[in-house]
DNA sequence: CTATGTTTTTGAACACGTTCAAAAACTAGG
DNA sequence: CCTAGTTTTTGAACGTGTTCAAAAACATAG
């Protein structure tokens, strides 16, 4: 009761909890074992109080996808100081997101649960996840930088390697090697697969590689970037309850930018 | 499609008109908002009928999947028996799998629901949909023949075109372009390049980037074609009901090959 | 302190996927 | 027909994610 102020406000102090309180169960019993009654008891709250914070389940873990971004993003920072070499600079930025995801296995397969459902307000390819995409895509193009790559292809070429990592991260959920080795393996191999194509786009030797890629990429685009589509789908009355007479108004992130909606982490 | 009789039993009626009706009602309201209930209604059954033959929501649409391979087997078949240049067989295999497929994007994104968990029974990577991969990876391999390539290389080729065309599925359900001609267009592309790959294999001209694809097609391998890994994983009392005493035994299928269980398509 | 407005919490209720014991339908032998 | 065994169907119930109206806690002003 005496310190509720300092810089956080109260209510960020409590989605700590709850968000730290989740994934401790998560990594304990996995994703699916683990129930939103069992988070709420292990918080010292309600359900409701729980999804007053997390609009829901998945939402945990998104969040915990967003936190790994911002280390990312500083750890890519402090370590590409010295670094010159594109290869090694794209290993790094590689390896280090795996590093930082390595603990949440048991529950990061979520973050791809809805990524084949267009309209769902969580796909990692949804319009919801946008801002925090855009942030993992510019910490890659951190990496590139320096690798003398032109406007477009440039942006391309960041996306791409956003959807490089993403497989990564598949591919560690599935691992069970010792210590993610094949992993990390395969994450050096495509680092300096695609640091040497860094090169080959420069010289451009190979031209109907480089046409391709470039096609590819900007269909990748195409799935991660898609116009920002109203998300309250037409006929989306799903179920109207018995005595729902509230206006359910936006409840999600309308705009571009984040503008937190009342509470409810994104 | 008129003709339903043939030679099936009496089960394999009501499973087709099970799946027959459930896929009517994803395709006009999707797949999220299907109901069980619904589509037992819509079948003029029960709840616990249309269990009794599926064993999941998603095991419908995993049917619907594995119905499509069929079709696309006998397409490939039929379709390359004039055709020499691997890239315009890979086109031709690529093409038609997304012919078969457009009918379902409403609801083909369910198929990667638990792509991200290497637990669950219906991962596309999982051991219990081994069966329809394999068959599925074969009928690639029929794209490749001719290309020339070595034994283990052409295994790796044949499972690195599966991961593609996954690939290509799930860039199709995201597609909003008129007539998917997005997809297509990326399907030939893609098509253009592996079919160049190919050539290149032969004369190893390009030495590191075959060892790349390798070591990353050989990972691909290594989660799609994961050590059988007894299903019954170890502490999974997950929710002992209260008056549970019967015997659980098996219920998936537990060896390799197929031998359906009771009833319940796998 | 009281009054008023906002934020947070509560717990019951809901919808939906899924399970299960019992019933019905079917099959086959007598 | 009856009996016994198997396959299929039923509908109630369960567990779980999620919602919601009401209450509590908190904040601010008069």
């Amino acid at each position: 009761m005496t310190t509720t102020d300092d810089s956080a406000g109260k209510g960020d102090l409590t989605e700590r909890h709850l968000l730290k309180t989740s994934l401790r169960l998560f990594r304990r019993k996995g994703f699916e074992r683990t129930t939103m009654r069992d988070i709420a008891k292990a918080a010292g709250m309600s359900v409701g109080a729980a999804y007053y914070h997390y609009r829901s389940k998945e939402d945990l873990v998104l969040a915990y996808y967003r936190f790994t971004q911002d280390e990312h993003e500083r750890l890519v920072r402090e370590g590409l100081s010295g670094v010159r070499d594109p290869a090694e600079r794209i290993r790094l930025a590689l390896r280090s997101k795996l590093d930082l995801i390595a603990d949440g296995r048991p529950y990061l397969g979520a973050l791809f649960r809805f990524a084949g459902d267009p309209e769902h307000p969580l796909s990692v390819f949804g319009p919801a996840t946008r801002e925090i995409r855009e942030r993992s895509i510019a910490t890659f193009a951190l990496a590139l930088e320096g690798a003398g790559l032109s406007g477009p292809s440039a942006r391309l070429a960041e996306t791409g390697l956003w959807a490089l990592h993403l497989a990564l991260i598949l591919r560690a959920v599935h691992d069970s090697s010792d210590g993610m080795k094949e992993t990390y393996a395969l994450a050096d191999l495509a680092a300096t697969l695609v640091g040497q194509a860094t090169r080959l786009a420069q010289t451009a030797a190979a031209g109907p590689v480089i046409a391709w890629l470039t096609a590819a990429l900007a269909s990748i685009h195409g799935i991660a970037a898609a116009p920002a589509q109203n998300e309250t789908t037409p006929g989306e009355t799903v179920s109207a309850s018995k005595t729902s007479k509230t206006s359910k108004t936006s409840r999600k992130t309308g705009s571009k930018t984040s503008s937190q909606p009342r509470r409810k982490t994104k």
